[in-house]
DNA sequence: TTCTTCTATCGTAATTTGACGATTGAAGAA
DNA sequence: TTCTTCAATCGTCAAATTACGATAGAAGAA
């Protein structure tokens, strides 16, 4: 993952709020979740709601299925994963020391 | 780590500017690192840098210690440690589908 | 002392964010 | 068709962010 699409990712999970709407999404990941769903977890207005799942959607975190009348959400597990291994690169890096160097080279230092 | 706190922090880590100076202090961890240092890897004013450095500060994942006449970082590792294991929390929790109950639950579902 | 260096902070400006209510349009229900 | 519901988007506003140059004060050096 890039270093900007990185940042971006954690900018995107820099609010509260929106933690809080992927734990919902997950905790409703078999059933259909949209934005009404998420609103009566929340005390927002819909049009607030509305544009933090918008922000998530950018962010690439979640995705948008239409069924029937509404707008459904789910979580993109392979984002997730690759966020959560890049973030794993990062605190790695930053406390081996060595943050743009590849493990080898812990293996085998120059 | 508290929600509001681990949304502070990502939100901090949210900038690609931010990212490349932990990533410098971290490089630079056994040697003093200051102000100038961290300007000079960057293209921006030093009053800008500053200000960087006090977001990293305010969110707890840097530290200043005085050295002479200059000021140095350095990464504040065990905070470094529970944002990690926080994030780890997190992404389980997102995975699980299950993001608010213990690990327990995962074995033994109700 | 005077000079220089370092850097936090101030002031400013442009942009973005976060919240809201209002509107709009799409999709079912009556 | 008409009515209701859902939800994205618009417009607005206040506050925060990001950038910059300028300033100020602290600490060594000359």
């Amino acid at each position: 993952m890039q270093d900007d699409d990185l940042a971006a990712v954690l900018r995107a999970l820099g609010h509260p709020v929106r933690l809080n709407i992927l734990r919902i999404l997950a905790e409703r990941q078999q059933n259909q979740c949209c934005c009404t769903d998420v609103m009566q977890c929340l005390p927002l207005a819909q049009s607030t709601v509305s544009q933090h799942i918008k922000v998530l959607l950018d962010a690439g975190l979640i995705e948008r299925h239409a069924k029937g009348t509404r707008n459904c959400y789910s979580l993109r597990s392979e984002r997730l994963q690759s966020l959560e291994s890049a973030c794993n690169g990062l605190f790695a890096g930053l406390v081996s020391g060595s943050p743009s160097v590849g493990l080898e080279l812990i293996a085998e230092p120059v």
